[in-house]
DNA sequence: GCACATTTATG
DNA sequence: ATAAATGTG
C-alpha cells in the first residue's frame, strides 16, 4: 500500500528466494512452512500486522500485548538462524504480499493453515491473486492433530457430537505428524528492498495497563516450551483431581502460547503421549485420567476449529436453530454488571473481577460467569462472547464461539439451556427446572409439547465444588473477606448480625443479587413459554404462507444500539421485573464504554445517556493480588474500529467466499491423507452432505432450509468438497 | 454383599 | 435425560 514496491525483478541471489508467511505460528520448530521455505532455499520471513481486517473482531489489549512480546522472541529465534523477521503494517494483507514478493523477487509463498473463517477466506484470496502472478503458494496444516477434513463419520460426514469427534480423533489409523525439529539453519533472501515497519501494539494507555501481566506471563516460544515442561513434570498428574479448582495453578495455562502457535499442538499431544504411556505401564491410575482429561482439553480445542471449519459462520450464529425465537434480555445495565463483578452472585462477581484484572480465567469460573450470563441475565451470548474475545490473553475466536455455544445450548451436545446452573453454593435442596435434551438436533420442527420438564430433588450448586472454602471469593472479592464461609456464596441468605459483624451493607458494599434466582426461574420459564409461543406463530404463519420473515439472519447485522432501548442507571437491584427489552434476534455487542474500556466518548449514538455512569470505581482496588489498576482508557481507536467495522467481517466473508468460486477443483477426499508437504484445503459441502439437515436452519427453527448458506448465495460457490486452497 | 437411592458428569 | 459412580440400609 505504502510507497515501497518497486518494479519486477531484483530480487535475492540466484533465483527466487520464497517467502514463509508468519501468523499464528510464531515458532520455528514443527513449522512445515518454514521447513518446505529452507528447503527450497533463501528465506524471506514475514508477519503482516493487519488488525483492522479482523473488524469486529479486532484483537484486544492483552492479546496485542502477547503478540507484541511473542513476535520479539520469535523474531530473535529466526536471527539466531541467520536471518529476520519482516514486519509490515498493513490494512490489506493480500496486497501487501504482493508488495514483499515484488520487493524481494520471491517465486514462492508459503505458510501453515489458520482455519477460523476470516482466515479461510483471506489465504484462499491470497492463494489465488499470488498465484496468478506466477507464484508458487503451497499451504501446511501446523495447527491441528488431523486436518479437518481428515476427520469424518464412516459415511463420510463430518461429526457434530465432540465426543464422537474426539473418539475418532484418537483411534485414527495413523498418528498425528510427529514435530518436526527447527531448521539447523536460515538462509536469508534478499530483503534490502524490503524495510520492515515498526509495528505498534499498545498506545501509551495501555502500557499502563499492560505493565503488570509480565509479573504474571512470558509469551513466546521459549517459554512456551517452558510451560509445557513444567506442567508435564508437575501438574499434569494431579489434573484430574485438581482441574475443578478454581483458584489453582494446576492448569497447562498453554492457552495463550497455543493461541498464537508459539508451541504446536502435536508437541504437546506427543510429549503427553509419552507420559501417558509411561504413566500406564507404571499403573498410575490417577495421571492415566488426568493424561486423558488433559488430552481431551487438547481435543476441544481441535474440535473449535473442525467446527469453525464446518460452519464458518459459528462465530456469529447458533448452530442449531431451537433458540431462533427466545426473546433475549437487550439489558445494558445487566451487561454492565457483569462485566464489573457487580451482579451480586460473588463467584460470577470474583470471576469476572479476576478477568477484568488478569485477563485470565479458570475454565470453570468462565463456565460459572457464561452461563450465568445466558440462564440468569439471558443476555444474547454474542455479547459474552465479544467481552471475552476483547479480555481474554488466550482469546481465540473458534474456542470463543465453542464455548458460548456449548453454555447457550446451541450445539447438539450441549448442556441443556434450560438447567440453571447455580452459581450459589447451598447445601440445600434447591430445585431448578430441567427439560429433556432441549430439542436436540434431530428435529427442530418437533413441537414444544415434546418437552419433558422435570424437577431434580436437589441440586449441589456448581459454585459449591469450585471454590467450596471460599477463598477465590476471598481474593477477588475483598469486600466479602470477612464473611464466613458457610454465607460467602451467599451473603443474601446470611443473618444482619453476621453481616454486619463481617462490614457488609447489602446493597451498598456489596450488591444485592442483581436477579434473584427464583425470579430468574420464573423468568427462563416464562421466556421459554413466549418462545414456543413465537415459534408455533411464526409456524403458523409459514404454513399459511405468510412468512413474515421473522429472525432472519441478516438481524444479525444489526448494530447494536441503533434499536435498543436503553435502560440507563438501571442499579442492580433485587427484584426487578423484567421490564427490560427482550429481543428475538442475536444483536451486535453494545459499548463496553464502562468497565474495561473507560472510554466515555466512543460510541456517541451509545453512551449519549450514559454520560457519567461511570464514575464510581469499577475495579476492585485493593484485591490481594497483583493486580493492574484498571483505570486507563483501553483503545479508544480501536472500539470505534470496531464498531465501525462490525459489519465488515460479514462482508469480507462474503466476497472472500465469493472469490473462492474459481479455486480449482479437484477430487479431494481421502487422497490427501498425509501429506506433508503442501495441503490442499477441502472445503465441506452442506448441500452434498446431508449432514446439514441437523443444522437445519443455524437461524430458523421452522424447518424451511433457508440456512445461512441459502441466505448468502455466494457461498453456494463453495459448496463441494472442493479445493479452498491449491497446492502449488 | 446386594438392592436401592443419591450424586455427579455430561463439550 | 442418562449413565456411571457413589452412598445407604
Amino acid at each position: 500500500m505504502s510507497g515501497g514496491g518497486g518494479g519486477g525483478g531484483g530480487g535475492g541471489g540466484g533465483g527466487g528466494c520464497s517467502i514463509v508467511w508468519f501468523r499464528r505460528d510464531l515458532r520455528v520448530e514443527d513449522s512445515p512452512a518454514l521447513a518446505a521455505g529452507v528447503r527450497a532455499g533463501a528465506v524471506v520471513a514475514v508477519f503482516i500486522w493487519a488488525p483492522e481486517e479482523e473488524g469486529y473482531y479486532y484483537p484486544g489489549r492483552v492479546s496485542r500485548w502477547w503478540l507484541k512480546h511473542s513476535l520479539a522472541l520469535f523474531d530473535s529465534s529466526l536471527r539466531n538462524l541467520g536471518t529476520s523477521l519482516i514486519t509490515k503494517r498493513s490494512t490489506d494483507t493480500v496486497s501487501t504480499l504482493l508488495e514483499i514478493v515484488k520487493s524481494t523477487g520471491a517465486t514462492q509463498l508459503f505458510f501453515n493453515h489458520l482455519y477460523d473463517p476470516l482466515s479461510l477466506v483471506r489465504d484462499q484470496r491470497a492463494k489465488e491473486v499470488l498465484t496468478a502472478q506466477g507464484i508458487a503458494v503451497r499451504s501446511f496444516n501446523a495447527d491441528l492433530l488431523y486436518k479437518p477434513w481428515e476427520v469424518h463419520d464412516d459415511q463420510g460426514h463430518p461429526f457434530t457430537i465432540f465426543e464422537a469427534f474426539w473418539e475418532r480423533c484418537l483411534s485414527m489409523p495413523y498418528d498425528p505428524e510427529a514435530p518436526l525439529l527447527p531448521p539447523k539453519r536460515i538462509t536469508s533472501g534478499d530483503v534490502s528492498r524490503c524495510p520492515s515497519d515498526t509495528l505498534i501494539f499498545e498506545d501509551e494507555l495501555e502500557k499502563g495497563s499492560n505493565a503488570l501481566l509480565a509479573r504474571t506471563w512470558s509469551p513466546g516460544w521459549s517459554n512456551a516450551d517452558k510451560a509445557l515442561t513444567t506442567f508435564i513434570n508437575g501438574p499434569l498428574t494431579e489434573y484430574s483431581k485438581n482441574r475443578r479448582k478454581a483458584d489453582s495453578a494446576t492448569t497447562s495455562f498453554l492457552s495463550p502460547h497455543l493461541h498464537f502457535g508459539e508451541v504446536s499442538v502435536r508437541k504437546v499431544f506427543h510429549l503427553v503421549r509419552i507420559k501417558q504411556v509411561l504413566w500406564a505401564n507404571e499403573g498410575n491410575k490417577a495421571g492415566e485420567e488426568s493424561v486423558n482429561l488433559f488430552l481431551k482439553s487438547i481435543g476441544l480445542r481441535e474440535y473449535s476449529r473442525y467446527m469453525s471449519f464446518n460452519h464458518p459462520y459459528s462465530h456469529e450464529r447458533p448452530l442449531l436453530g431451537h433458540l431462533k425465537f427466545f426473546p433475549w434480555v437487550m439489558d445494558e445495565g445487566y451487561f454492565k454488571a457483569w462485566r464489573q463483578g457487580r451482579t451480586g452472585y460473588p463467584l460470577v462477581d470474583a470471576g469476572m473481577r479476576e478477568l477484568w484484572a488478569t485477563g485470565w480465567l479458570h475454565d470453570r469460573i468462565r463456565v460459572v460467569v457464561s452461563s450465568f450470563f445466558v440462564k440468569v441475565l439471558q443476555l444474547p451470548w454474542r455479547w459474552g462472547m465479544k467481552y471475552f474475545w476483547d479480555t481474554l490473553l488466550d482469546a481465540d475466536l473458534e474456542s470463543d464461539a465453542l464455548g458460548w455455544q456449548y453454555i447457550s445450548g446451541t450445539l447438539p451436545d450441549s448442556r441443556e439451556f434450560d438447567c440453571i446452573d447455580n452459581p450459589q453454593v447451598d447445601d440445600s435442596s434447591e430445585c431448578f427446572v430441567s427439560a429433556s435434551k432441549f430439542c436436540s438436533c434431530a428435529d427442530v420442527q418437533d413441537s414444544p409439547t415434546n418437552f419433558v420438564w422435570t424437577l431434580k430433588p436437589s441440586f449441589h450448586f456448581e459454585g459449591y465444588k469450585f471454590d467450596p472454602n471460599g477463598e477465590y471469593v476471598r481474593r477477588w472479592l475483598p469486600e466479602l473477606a470477612r464473611l464466613p464461609t458457610e454465607w460467602i456464596h451467599h451473603p443474601w441468605n446470611a443473618p444482619e448480625s453476621v453481616l454486619q459483624a463481617a462490614g457488609i451493607e447489602l446493597g451498598s458494599n456489596y450488591p444485592s443479587p442483581i436477579v434473584e434466582i427464583d425470579a430468574a426461574k420464573a423468568r427462563l420459564q416464562e421466556a421459554l413459554s413466549e418462545m414456543w409461543q413465537q415459534e408455533a406463530d411464526s409456524r403458523a404463519a409459514f404454513e399459511n404462507g405468510t412468512d413474515e420473515g421473522l429472525g432472519d439472519s441478516e438481524s444479525m447485522l444489526i448494530a447494536f444500539p441503533t434499536d435498543i432501548q436503553m435502560d440507563l442507571d438501571h442499579e442492580p437491584e433485587r427484584n426487578n421485573n423484567p421490564t427490560t427489552v427482550r429481543r428475538y434476534e442475536d444483536q451486535m455487542v453494545p459499548s463496553m464504554t464502562s468497565s474495561l474500556l473507560r472510554v466515555e466518548e466512543e460510541e456517541t449514538s451509545l453512551d449519549l445517556q450514559n454520560p457519567v455512569a461511570d464514575s464510581r470505581a469499577e475495579v476492585p482496588r485493593n484485591v490481594n493480588v497483583n493486580q493492574e489498576p484498571r483505570r486507563e482508557a483501553i483503545n479508544q481507536g480501536n472500539v470505534q474500529m470496531v464498531q465501525r467495522n462490525a459489519t465488515m467481517t460479514q462482508v469480507n466473508v462474503l466476497t472472500g467466499l465469493q472469490n473462492a468460486e474459481d479455486s480449482t477443483a479437484e477430487s479431494s477426499g481421502s487422497s490427501i491423507r498425509r501429506e506433508r508437504d503442501g495441503d490442499v484445503v477441502p472445503v465441506w459441502s452442506p448441500s452434498t452432505s446431508s449432514y446439514s439437515e441437523q443444522f437445519v436452519g443455524e437461524e430458523n427453527g421452522i424447518g424451511t432450509s433457508s440456512s445461512y448458506l441459502q441466505r448468502h448465495p455466494h457461498s453456494h460457490q463453495l459448496l463441494n468438497w472442493r479445493q479452498l486452497s491449491q497446492t502449488g
